[in-house]
DNA sequence: AAGGCGGGGAT
DNA sequence: ATCCCAGCCTT
């Protein structure tokens, strides 16, 4: 693989990015910040550029150091989190800065081994962040580096199947200037070698791509059998007080959405059956809420009443104009707009 | 090795 | 509606 041919692509066509420094500042000396590079890794797992840059500048800002967001209550953090999704991500942020501050004196490790050894930080992230702070050697696989590896050689088999193959590859290619070559991929996979389109006549790649000589690029990778999405029902519950402040409390410490604000809601089952409210009121349906996740579908019937907050010990009383503050994932966001609020 | 785990942008 | 994103962790 020619990766000076990609290096010199990306001289000219690398994204700039908000926690990115540039090929030509690289040249010049300027290193990246580890922690604002590992900041930026972990919100980039199975997120987008696009969606993760807010909320990098927005942490950034709170937290400029490691030590502020070890210093940082684990609450704030999800709170900020709320709507990035997967947030087992925040939770693990959060310990990782503090085992940086409490083991390795605010000093991120300068190894992918050691960096791997962090909570959050699998196979790629440490690849990643050692490769781009530290130009290791290292092969970074990505599911953009995925992509373009699977058309490079033409790969018959899905990538799950082939990963370590794909990686021994993708190493021996590795050249010294080993952060810049990651991205430069990245850049590639996200701007050339894109899903449903390949840029071939634009490819620094071009010359050596199998998938291209065959004539149909987009053939690869070679997916595997996709499972259906169930769907799931339930209710959810908007109750307010007289003086109309909302009733939250947290979800559970494990599971879905473990740790974040909700509005109480039934079990989500294959049918909704009858709504089994939780304290006597005049209830009113107000919609449904439809939210896809990962692995269902979810559909709540949302329905509200004032209530007299006896029993309801568990969670908390929010004011609607101080909704925003709390760490409300998109599911319960929509919910609690569905009931006219939010 | 397989499945759980969010949400949104692009097509 | 479908795909898939700078994946990790648990089982």
């Amino acid at each position: 693989m020619d990766s000076a041919a990609v290096l010199a692509w990306y001289d000219h066509h690398a994204r700039e990015l908000p926690w990115r420094v540039s090929p030509a500042d690289r040249r010049a000396g300027l290193r990246p910040d580890p922690y604002r590079v590992w900041l930026s890794e972990i919100m980039l797992q199975q997120t987008t550029v696009a969606a993760v840059k807010a909320y990098f500048l927005r942490f950034t800002a709170l937290w400029p150091r490691v030590h502020d967001l070890a210093a940082a209550p684990l609450d704030s953090v999800l709170r900020e989190w709320a709507g990035l999704g997967y947030y087992a991500r925040a939770r693990n942020l959060h310990a990782c800065a503090q085992a940086v501050v409490r083991d390795h004196a605010g000093i991120f490790p300068d190894t992918a081994a050691g960096l791997q050894a962090l909570p959050g930080i699998g196979a790629y992230t440490s690849a990643a962040i050692a490769a781009i702070c530290f130009d290791e050697r290292v092969a970074v696989l990505d599911g953009n580096l995925d992509r373009v590896l699977a058309r490079y050689y033409a790969l018959k088999v899905p990538v799950r199947e082939a990963k370590e193959a794909l990686r021994g590859a993708l190493q021996l290619a590795v050249p010294e200037r080993a952060g810049d070559f990651a991205q430069a991929m990245m850049d590639l996979g996200a701007t050339i070698c894109a899903p449903r389109a390949a840029m071939c006549l634009v490819c620094p790649l071009h010359d050596g791509c199998e998938a291209r000589r065959e004539g149909e690029p987009t053939r690869y990778p070679i997916k595997p059998q996709k499972a259906e999405r169930p769907v799931r029902r339930g209710h959810a519950f908007v109750m307010q007080d007289a003086a109309g402040d909302v009733y939250l409390q947290s979800r559970p410490a494990k599971g879905l959405l473990a740790g974040m604000t909700e509005v109480p809601t039934s079990d989500w089952g294959e049918l909704s059956g009858d709504p089994a409210f939780p304290l006597v009121a005049d209830w009113r349906h107000r919609g449904q809420v439809v939210h896809v996740f990962t692995h269902f579908r979810l559909e709540l019937d949302v329905w509200s009443a004032v209530v007299a907050p006896d029993g309801l010990e568990t969670g908390w009383w929010a004011a609607p104009e101080a909704l925003g503050g709390e760490a409300l994932p998109t599911l319960f966001r929509k919910v609690l707009a569905a009931a006219g609020l939010d």
